[in-house]
DNA sequence: GGTAGCATATGACAATTGTCACATCTGATA
DNA sequence: TATCAGATGTGACAATTGTCATATGCTACC
């Protein structure tokens, strides 16, 4: 199930790179990699949660069933990303599921060792840095779902996960993710992403293709920008 | 503008009840109180920050101006959350703008100050803890506006708020926030809101009064489970 | 009392989005 | 090749929401 982690693949994630050798080392004890297929689930809503897990390849979606029926996905987590870090501190269960969206490894480190790791004074500003990350990432969030229209909320969250997924940073973005994913993403249907991106594809904003969508980042953003009506709310 | 703060009023704050009495007086020594009237700014967005505020009384609203010249509201806070954490600790600039809904007194700390206070080992636990608070919160949020129509995102927002706002827990919670602020709050136009609310009224579920809206709490949560349709996505 | 300003309505209509039914395309597999 | 499953796409129509105009009610202030 689980395979050995060297201090030098530790120091590759962001989250572990500023750590001590010897903590590093502690570390290397007693985290294990696994292997998450694609669509299989990495925790369930509800689980105690017993471990911090970290993304080390591949990509992770977490998501709320909602009271409607239908599905939320809260975010998509890339290399590096933290799954389950608050449940974990305030010792409760995991407030959504997990699953992996494509063949995926990440890092699991026993829920109690993660709390001695917050002893370590090297690894909590570490802990600390990383969490206000997170919130950074969730204000996006924020942000993207209370955007008006549909148009705008999918904008906002193809370039954000065009740049997520993909940390290289070029003039074209791409977005390959399922049009379900998407419209999960921007909580509106499936058939509202996908009329929306044929217009797109139609006006040369994006291009569709087998690799994904491929985005002009300034012809989004320039879309976004235009929608100024007159200010009242 | 600013006055003495005591060890007894500051440990009356969740965030600083549990620290040692030699840190809760080095905070008393640095922390100043300071009023703020109502619809005036704590901060505004872009401001390069150099200090940590909590919310003693009153109520601070955050709000964002999107590119549509919209205003969408992040979050309100109330006695005891901290504003501005994560811009104090990446270094940056506020993301978005503060001002008070009603008069309030905030705490202020300065912003090296924090840093220092990052490196009290009492202090850094507290400081996780609140963290992940303020995640659990905005999960909650991005759970909140994307929840498929207006009326379930309006009857979260108003279960929110009203707990929030007022702990007590009781059977009946009361809304005191403006139709402007709720609509900026589920990201939809004040009409739709006033329309929402003025059936609820008429339904039962909520009583408006001057002092409020006076929500009943199982029927507001009833409401939600209804929309219960065959889920697809 | 009058008036100015603001929050709160309400109606009519337009725009967006959801819903459902069905067609097409693609990739995997027997 | 044939077939199947799943993703993608399209049309017609219904429901929701936005937009705009306008009206009412309330409070502060002169």
């Amino acid at each position: 199930m689980g395979s050995m982690v060297l201090s030098k693949e530790l120091n590759q994630i962001p989250r572990f790179s500023g750590l001590k050798p010897t903590t590093l080392k502690w570390l290397t004890e007693r985290i294990h990699r696994i292997k998450v297929a694609k669509s299989n689930f990495v925790f369930s809503e509800g689980d105690s949660c017993d471990a911090l897990f970290i993304v080390e390849s591949g990509s992770i979606k977490i998501f709320k069933s909602l009271e409607s029926g239908r599905e939320l996905t809260i975010d998509i987590f890339y290399h590096g990303d933290a799954l389950g870090e608050v449940a974990l501190i305030d010792e409760g269960e995991y407030p959504a599921s997990a699953t992996a969206l494509e063949d995926s490894t990440i890092l699991k480190l026993p829920k109690e060792d993660y709390i001695k790791l917050l002893t370590f004074s090297d690894a909590t500003s570490s802990v600390i840095r990383d969490l206000s990350l997170r919130m950074r990432a969730l204000n996006r969030r924020v942000r993207e779902l209370g955007s008006g229209e549909v148009e705008q909320r999918l904008a906002l969250v193809v370039l954000t996960i065009s740049q997520r997924s993909n940390p290289k940073n070029t003039e074209t973005l791409v977005c390959d993710l399922t049009r379900q994913e998407l419209s999960s993403l921007v909580g509106a249907r499936m058939e509202t992403v996908i009329r929306i991106i044929s217009k797109w594809h139609k006006s040369g904003i994006a291009i569709k293709s087998s690799s994904g969508l491929h985005v002009n980042k300034t012809a989004i953003a320039k879309l976004l920008e235009n929608k100024t009506k007159d200010l009242d709310l």
